[in-house]
DNA sequence: GTCTATAGGCAGATAGAC
DNA sequence: GTCTATCTGCCTATAGAC
């Protein structure tokens, strides 16, 4: 019979992609080593090669999970909320999520490190925005069918604009560890969509 | 007599600055060795710890002459351009030169590695935003009296929400290799405040 | 699956000759 | 100022026992 708990190497596997996820956030790729993640999880830098044989599959496993994830949180966005300018303001709020746990947004520390990135890790990124601008070109079409959003201009342009100023503000905001720069922009791009 | 011409320690000193601010902003600073910076100077990188003690210190050197040139940029922004529009728009040129370059913002690639960076060059970079802002705000301020910008919400914010959307448009852009990209954020930017 | 042991390479850094 | 030589430490990775 098929147990639907999972066996121990996938429940170790997820424990290290969790560690790994949050270090990487908070400090970039390169700056974390497998003795980071082997020393907090407990066990040895030999018994990590076993889950993840390299550094480049690991990363790609950690980009892979957290791309998922989020995409499971926009279908949410989706399901739940009605009107477009709550589906903007929800997404905001992600980011935002993200950055009251002191992390930057994965795939954005990547972008700051994309020139060292195996060629696996860049095109996860490259997929990671592209999704994103993808479900923001939706939900501008919504808007402009329900009248709560409002603009001028190319919809995959404005994407690619709420995109970059949600990574910008996260980036430039989590040196301050200051929450209210970052809504600041928040509020300052959703009124610019809204007016 | 003191010879106008500087002596060879500052122009070593000011060689490996060069080839370490083009490697650091491609690559990132913890990415960026020693042996790097020598090989392509053509030295070893004992010679190197003659001119910058410690990584630190070059870091912080890195950090101040960059802060610098790009503080000279806006005064002569300043003087040469007569309207606060066209000085918000040399300034995003600014920030397109850099990526033209396959570059990032020196300090938008060293926001992303703060948590691994030494305090002084972490003071540095916040210094540098400081300083962008301020910049910013009185553009802003000029942009009200002039009637070239208009925009609703406090002059800080609003010179934050510039600054980030800058240094994401960069963060983003940079992995597609595609300029556009960056521009067309910097034109929804600027019709933002234009309107 | 996890361990011990170890390899091989590269990191930043220093001493001391020239 | 630049070199050679060297150090210590950390990195990713592997072999093989349990």
């Amino acid at each position: 019979m098929t147990s639907t708990r999972p066996n121990k190497a996938a429940r170790t596997s997820e424990r290290i992609l969790d560690i790994a996820e949050r270090l990487v956030q908070s400090r970039g790729f390169n700056s974390v080593s497998y003795a980071d993640i082997a020393s907090e999880l407990g066990i040895t830098t030999a018994s990590l090669h076993y889950h993840f044989p390299g550094k480049a599959e690991l990363g790609q496993a950690l980009i892979s999970r957290y791309a998922e994830r989020f995409a499971d949180a926009l279908n949410r966005i989706d399901d739940e909320l009605p009107n477009a300018q709550a589906k903007l303001e929800a997404y905001a709020a992600l980011y935002a999520d993200v950055l009251r746990g002191k992390r930057m947004c994965m795939c954005g520390i990547l972008a700051a490190e994309y020139q060292t990135l195996p060629t696996p890790m860049r095109r996860a990124v490259i997929r990671f925005f592209d999704d994103n601008r993808k479900w923001l070109v939706q939900v501008l079409t919504q808007g402009r069918r329900d009248h709560t959003l409002s603009f001028n201009g190319a919809k995959d342009e404005i994407a690619q604009s709420i995109l970059s100023a949600l990574e910008g503000a996260m980036l430039v905001a989590r040196p301050y560890g200051d929450l209210g720069r970052f809504d600041a922009t928040t509020r300052q791009l959703l009124s610019g969509l809204t007016s």
